[in-house]
DNA sequence: CGCCTTAATGAATCCTAAA
DNA sequence: GTTTAGGATTCATTAAGGC
């Protein structure tokens, strides 16, 4: 059990090792512009949407706002809580790394305001997600419907990153086959994993279920990432973050938080490095060219290819182009064109015969991926 | 069978009979400054959503996808989307009655903007609701999450009218005896529902359903109520409200949707009052995805599964996929895999050890779902 | 007519490494 | 920064066509 440390005052330019899976007290703005720039690779946030934020409401002219204050009219109210937003916001997105993703929650008193000015400062929205409770607080006045759910915001820090992880085929492995939806379901945060206070009554008044944080983490980071939380609370992220093999950097105000998630952080235990080994994406293999087959003996020149239901037949060349007749080019480009397509993937198109039955040359591919294994790149 | 009527100048002051129950021509903000305000119990709008689309996008099956590229949807900045906002939601706000509602449909592209406005000009949010699409369309490129749901916003006129309808017991009597949710579960328009045009095309690029319009009219309106939608398009608001007994106004610019629409309607015959009563929400059987064991901690990772005669043997890994050695996939590819089969359902082949005998993992999934009880899957 | 296979399609901000 | 080319990518439903 290793402890986590906390930080009062961290120094300029601090050296990763410093900051790296610790508990930042103080103010997000102040601490966040203390980081480096681009240092982290996903933030996770939760960010307070009561107004009484101790005073650290600001209108957009710097003049304090007195949460408590019944005269301020509602104008007054939300844009210092945009100012709020914008303020967290862009010194968030100055510590992000160019391809790195911020996931906000929020409900409906404050995730539209969050959203706008998410647009506004130039992250590009990927999804938004729904957060469906099984076990929700009831309405009590039938005056609405049960508030079932909660939304979350995922953004990159750009409109032109698009190297962002998304661990695509992981969650759809997960999730029997088919690609994992916009909507989540989630019990919400009760029993032995909702932290108490001396009194037994809930520590913290928000506290996230940790499969929700979990579901975010396999979905957008990689082992080894740092996952930054600026409003940490009750810890929910660092727990998550140490189990899930991640790295994660914390920033709190209150003492009484930072003590129970430190507790909590330090008694988790990460799963086995095999455990957490990611599936591989078709998409990250390493590419085999066409030719390579030639070269490795698996495919002779003058064999003959084909599609599935042999409509079309193709004739493999020393220089491992393919061609039909006189027009000659590469498999890919061969199969677009025989069906009239703009593109084509010519590992699955086309087939060779074996043994009276066709078989997709991308079988080949496997074997030579499969010869690769273990050789250095 | 009773024709509408449309309107293409609408009279300064026109008497409630002159423009009850018809479609107005015209700019959304035009029409609703000519009507008398406090005339209009509840306002459902469809706003354009703002998607900015890139290039073209195909299908893996290279078919092109269809996309909103209506000149309607085009907007130079999110600041000239807001100025259209802040526009028809004002002069929205003048027809409403004091105790009047607002609906507005949205994406995440445009609904944070949408909310904002609301929020500024005084409107006070009630609930967003969340309409989950039992067939979205997929994700095709994997990179990010199936876009599987829509928000509407539901707000009163002011934060002070307390007296807006809301039909909360026979909501809930038409749940299952338990409060309305939040999510609601509709698949999208298609089929014979959906408005064809001379091409045998779709004749509106967002035509929502019927079924999702009869659960806004049946939750916050009354009979006799008069429903007003300022972007009616094909004028589902219109045919709802006239098969629920409600009056309508629609506001539309173009004409083909103004005919089809008038059309439509005109061949909806009204319900007796009896049936008002019974709209009843259509329930799926909850779909459980094995990653969902490790969410509800059901399962570890590092949990070994065999067959049932302990043939094989696989490991269960964090991000919810099984592996034998380096292969790793879904439950249903690995079982599959190990028994060189094109297919298995995974739920039934693999066992995990409880007290010294082997049990399938589809126990697990038994329990899930009796935890999820309730709730729509 | 029924059963099975194939095709079509929906509010979509949907690729990426190498040259 | 650009362009070029490799090659990866879909779920539920409706409707039409084949036999």
């Amino acid at each position: 059990m290793s402890a986590v440390r906390r930080i009062d005052e961290l120094a300029p330019e601090p050296k990763k090792a410093e900051w790296l899976d610790t508990i930042i007290k103080g103010d997000c703005v102040a601490a966040l512009d203390r980081l480096p720039e681009k240092s982290v690779d996903v933030i996770f946030a939760d960010p307070p949407y009561n107004l009484q934020l101790g005073g650290d409401l600001h209108r957009p002219d710097q003049s304090r706002v007195d949460a408590v204050d019944d005269e301020w009219d509602q104008f007054d109210s939300f844009a210092a809580y945009d100012a709020f937003t914008r303020a967290w916001m862009l010194a968030a997105r100055r510590v992000l790394k160019p391809n790195g993703t911020i996931w906000v929650i929020g409900s409906y008193h404050n995730i539209f305001r969050v959203g706008t000015v998410m647009q506004d400062l130039g992250y590009w929205l990927l999804n938004d997600i729904v957060w469906r409770k099984t076990n929700p607080m009831p309405n009590f006045r039938g005056r609405r419907f049960q508030n079932a759910h909660e939304t979350m915001i995922w953004a990159s820090r750009d409109k032109s990153s698009k190297s962002y992880t998304f661990n695509y085929e992981a969650l759809k492995a997960s999730n029997d086959d088919v690609q994992m939806r916009s909507d989540w379901l989630f019990p919400i945060c009760t029993g032995k994993e909702r932290l108490k206070n001396e009194d037994g009554g809930k520590l913290h008044p928000t506290q996230k279920p940790e499969a929700l944080l979990a579901r975010v983490m396999m979905a957008s980071t990689k082992p080894g990432d740092v996952v930054l939380d600026p409003f940490f609370g009750s810890g929910t992220t660092g727990a998550v973050a140490k189990r899930l093999g991640r790295h994660f950097v914390g920033i709190e105000r209150q003492d009484d938080y930072i003590e129970a998630a430190s507790a909590r952080i330090a008694g988790v235990e990460p799963l086995e490095d095999m455990d957490l080994a990611q599936m591989q994406a078709k998409r990250a293999a390493p590419r085999v060219a066409f030719g390579s087959l030639l070269d490795a003996g698996l495919m002779q020149p003058g064999t003959q290819l084909h599609d599935s239901k042999r409509r079309w037949s193709a004739n493999v060349r020393a220089d491992g182009t393919i061609a039909i007749g006189n027009e000659a080019g590469s498999i890919h480009r061969i199969g677009a064109r025989v069906q009239g397509l703009e593109a084509c993937n010519g590992w699955t198109f086309w087939h060779f015969e074996e043994e009276g039955s066709l078989k997709p040359i991308d079988s080949l591919r496997q074997i030579m991926r499969d010869n690769m294994q273990g050789v250095a790149a």
